[in-house]
DNA sequence: GCGACAG
DNA sequence: ATCTTGTCGC
């Protein structure tokens, strides 16, 4: 089993492009390929460097803040898991019409799960079956891709500005955006969830509201945002690809029925569900 | 060496 | 992520 991550391997680079908060320039994010001790196991889920550089869009941005009015299916993403056994999943793949959400196409499929889950290396474990499941989506139904994809995870809220949403982001070449149920804690960045955060929390009462969570440098890497009148939990949302801070949290808002944006809880109840209904079969594989 | 750590 | 019932409240 892989029990640290201080070997790293740091050889090939992704990129996320977004605008900033100022709406002008581009930023570029890299991260550094990682490996773990068991580093074959991450083989095949090392992304080709000169194959993510023709994925990523340089000039051609997409203009969400212009095409609000034209918004018309948001994605959602989630994976769930069985407490019997950690190497097999439910991967569940939703896209919703905007702004009923109603469910216009679901991909529901078992995987087999290769990679450990370490924090910091999620999109490595969770990205390759979604983004799977979103090839098959291209292909068999091209005028049900959505306009945008709500991750289930962080975007450049992560310590190195390159998680699940923003990967899931580049390999699909589609707008994201991460939203996480608990904030990573980064004791280097000043992000911890500590008296201070707390009290920001409770600061933030109504849907709509939120604060920044800003690194001690000053980078704004997301924000905490209520979206719910009936928890005192935020979600956290952050960049995943193709989006400013802004309109990423205007999209998480307006998602957002219960605590959770519904793209992604569908995601979630139908891949739990899933696994509900076919616990015989799974248990025959175990 | 020990603790912390999105899902 | 997962294990877990009812229950208090809007």
């Amino acid at each position: 089993m892989v029990t640290k991550y201080q070997s790293h391997v740091l050889q090939l680079f992704c990129y996320v492009l977004f605008r900033d908060s100022k709406n002008k320039t581009y930023r570029v994010t890299f991260i550094n390929r990682m490996a773990c001790e068991e580093e074959s196991k991450f083989q095949s889920w090392i992304i080709k460097q000169e194959e993510l550089k023709s994925k990523v869009i340089r000039d051609d941005i997409y203009e969400w803040q212009q095409k609000r009015k034209d918004v018309q299916k948001i994605g959602g993403m989630d994976l769930s898991f069985i407490k019997e056994k950690d190497s097999i999943a439910c991967a569940a793949l939703v896209v919703c019409q905007f702004p009923d959400f109603e469910v216009i196409y679901e991909d529901i499929s078992m995987v087999p799960m290769t990679v450990p889950y370490i924090p910091g290396f999620l999109g490595f474990r969770e990205a390759p079956p979604l983004v799977e499941a979103f090839a098959r989506l291209r292909n068999k139904e091209p005028h049900l891709v959505p306009d945008c994809i709500l991750v289930d995870g962080n975007g450049t809220l992560h310590p190195r500005g390159f998680g699940l949403a923003s990967h899931i982001g580049v390999c699909c070449n589609i707008p994201t955006v991460g939203v996480a149920k608990n904030l990573y804690q980064m004791e280097d960045l000043g992000l911890l969830r500590n008296e201070d955060h707390k009290q920001k929390i409770s600061e933030i009462k109504n849907p709509g509201d939120h604060f920044d969570l800003e690194t001690t440098s000053g980078t704004i890497l997301g924000l905490a945002l209520k979206t719910s009148a009936s928890s005192s939990k935020p979600v956290y949302v952050s960049i995943g690809h193709m989006f400013s801070l802004q309109t990423a949290a205007w999209i998480v808002y307006h998602c957002s029925k219960y605590r959770i944006p519904e793209p992604i809880r569908q995601a979630d109840i139908r891949s739990r569900e899933f696994l509900r209904i076919n616990r015989e079969k799974i248990a025959d594989i175990l």
